[in-house]
DNA sequence: GAGGTTGTTTAGAA
DNA sequence: CTTCTAAACAACCT
């Protein structure tokens, strides 16, 4: 799930669940999740802080106290929900902040990020250092900017973290999907109004999810069809291509999108467009 | 068993 | 320097 809309969702979670109350105990169910950080150090910079208000960069929750700062990172799978003392542990409960009739668990199956501890604001500053702005931040000035120059292919450019943050695979199929703009097309080469349309796209793209807490998987979105074995365009009804860029999964619209050059782990399919009536409307 | 998955990092190549 | 690829991490799923 985690990509930022998920994140945004879960820094809600942490805000309503134990912003302002005072942390009596960090249960570290698995260390395998804590970076750099050992479940002792970890329980005793915590023990007796008070959770401040959480802000969010990209895909990264910034867990503020009244001391350091917990970062956490959700990974492919990772959550936060929470729960009451009586709630049993589940398998994948890793971390679990108990603050009174509250705690927050950290929970994730694959373990492929996690949570890291720095003692004050000038620690996030070091630690999410080689992130560009958050991809909520950014108006379509500052959007041609990062854009400019790169020579890379546009999916890649929205997905890399280090130019915008937030963006994930998901995200940026829809996103481009929206704009009509083909994937493998270098960033670079984008006109002006491309470039545009690009940027108001993951602006509604965003501001829809994260009103959500997640990316809908709505009848209207490219998103609902990536499990279907032979996905349709849900605009015109084109059957849609998969292939590959960046080593992820790539899912567009040859009809809506432009075909793209690349034809990497297609799914071999000749795609005959059907091309009915275009367009029902946008959203 | 094989191959897939919303993320990041690293190594190596072009 | 930029960009791409593959592999690794871990734990599921089909």
């Amino acid at each position: 799930m985690p990509e930022l809309p998920d994140v945004e969702g879960f820094r809600r979670v942490l805000d309503s669940c134990v912003r302002g109350r005072s942390i009596e105990r960090v249960e570290v169910a698995d260390p395998g999740v804590l970076r750099e950080v050992t479940p002792w150090r970890l329980e005793r910079a915590l023990v007796g802080r008070c959770f401040a208000e959480p802000r969010r960069h990209g895909k990264w929750l910034i867990a503020a106290t009244d001391g350091p700062v917990v970062l956490l990172h959700f990974g492919m799978t990772g959550s936060l929900v929470c729960c009451s003392p009586a709630d049993p542990l589940g398998r994948h409960d890793r971390v679990a902040f108990v603050a009174g009739e509250r705690q927050l668990r950290y929970r994730d199956q694959r373990k492929l990020q996690g949570i890291r501890l720095v003692a004050d604001q000038d620690g996030v500053r070091r630690a999410l250092s080689e992130l560009g702005p958050d991809a909520l931040d950014v108006g379509p000035a500052e959007f041609d900017e990062l854009i400019d120059g790169r020579r890379a292919r546009i999916k890649a450019v929205l997905m890399d973290q280090s130019v915008l943050a937030g963006l994930g695979n998901l995200l940026a199929d829809e996103i481009l999907w929206r704009a009509r703009v083909a994937p493998d097309r270098q960033a670079a080469g984008l006109a002006a109004e491309e470039r545009r349309r690009i940027h108001r796209a993951m602006r509604r793209v965003l501001r829809d999810s994260v009103r959500v807490g997640h990316i809908p998987a709505g009848s209207t979105w490219l998103t609902g069809r990536r499990d279907s074995p032979d996905p349709a365009c849900p605009r015109c009804g084109t059957r849609l291509r998969r292939g590959r860029i960046t080593g992820r999964t790539t899912l567009w619209c040859p009809h809506c999108q432009g075909e793209g050059q690349a034809l990497s782990g297609a799914a071999g399919v000749p795609a005959v467009e059907q091309d009915p009536s275009d367009d029902p409307g946008r959203e």
